[in-house]
DNA sequence: CGTTTTCGTCAACACCTGTACACACAATTT
DNA sequence: AAATTGTGTGTACAGGTGTTGACGAAAACG
């Protein structure tokens, strides 16, 4: 036992490297900065591998990030559409809607925090591809709406400024809520009805909208 | 003119190195990358200084960026506190009151850029205090529209409320505002476009807004 | 079994980072 | 006029950065 060849190049690890960096970078980002401040040595050192080692999983960090972006965003995207699948948007199911989704907020901090804040201060590669994400909420939110009997009224576009005005909210209450304290129950409670009061407002302000029918 | 003592020593510049550290870093944010990702000495560079001049002015980087924090929000309190002096809030000067606002946001695009980013992605300091202001704005919000005799019975809590879904909805639509090019005239009124009416729709959900007295 | 591919390691590089220090000139105060 | 304070400069250092290259062991494949 004393002899074993050079006894430091003993780490196969087969593929679980690749999680190891993904793991070691969101758990930075959550403690430490924004992933864009982030280097790729620290990131390797937490994932307890040596520099050189990144170069085997990803070309660069931005790489790593987009990776982690569409990690994110895939099982968001994933859960969003079991949410769709439900009735029709009524007021009642609000409360329910919101709940699922605030409770997944707090089931995937990390990746909330990760996107949160290379939303504003990422590489505009990272800005524009979480946009597109977005922006792609809003379209599916506007055509559940547009199935919506008591919205046939509205035109398009009006649907779509309606939907952008619920995921502006929605977006900005996620960030309110990442603020929080993991612990904080309270607080996140506080949100919640905050969050709930503001949509019924707005589905109030959307039951009184008239379309111009021309635009 | 050819002995000059040591001759690479003078340059006295008074008070205005301070202010060529704060223009450089503002312009390198919104250039190259949010201000928490800038180095001293990139920024002592840009203001045609050497590293070491920069202790001269701030004990470190996140000295500056409070005082750029401060430079932008002090100008922003003061222009507000203008408009607030206009007439109480009505629907008729809805678009007007925006339009002076996002040209505000385009007139002192770096500052709002700066703010933007740091926003999510800056030190907890950072962002503690730029949260305060933002809060600070809602309060004074809910203060005005608490003096709207349309809204007499609405409660304080529901008044906060109201405030925060306009603040959030006006500060989604900066920074979407601040993706857009500086001469992209199109989009900037597109944005205002949309603003307007979804204030509007937020207006006609506050009409048909009833508080419980008792909460 | 032997061969090839995958993947972690080490050494080394050129560069950038914050900051300490001593120095020199300018402005201000005495 | 002399002394003090303010402000910009050059040098220097220890440490962190991304990336190259050659090496070797483990895993996958034949």
């Amino acid at each position: 036992m004393s002899k074993e060849s050079t006894s430091r190049t003993r780490k196969p690890k087969r593929g679980q490297t690749r999680e190891a960096l993904m793991a070691a970078a969101l758990d930075l980002v959550v403690k430490k900065a924004p992933f864009s401040a982030l280097s790729l040595r620290e990131v390797t050192k937490k994932a307890g591998v040596v520099p050189t080692a990144f170069y085997r999983h990803f070309p660069d960090m931005s790489a790593l990030g987009l990776t982690l972006l569409d990690e994110s965003f895939r099982t968001l995207r994933h859960m969003m559409r079991q949410v769709r699948q439900e009735e029709l948007p009524n007021e009642r199911m609000l409360r329910g809607s919101l709940e699922v989704y605030f409770n997944y907020v707090r089931n995937n901090r990390a990746h909330f925090l990760f996107v949160s804040k290379e939303l504003a201060g990422g590489t505009p590669t990272m800005r524009n591809a979480i946009r597109r994400e977005i922006r792609m909420f809003t379209n599916e939110l506007a055509m559940d709406m547009a199935r919506f009997p008591f919205l046939n009224h509205v035109n398009a576009e009006d649907l779509q400024m309606m939907a952008g005005l619920v995921v502006n909210n929605v977006t900005a209450l996620t960030q309110e809520m990442l603020e929080l304290e993991e612990d904080d129950e309270f607080g996140q409670n506080q949100v919640l009805g905050t969050a709930e009061k503001q949509l019924r407002l707005i589905y109030f302000g959307v039951g009184m909208w008239k379309s111009k029918p021309d635009q």
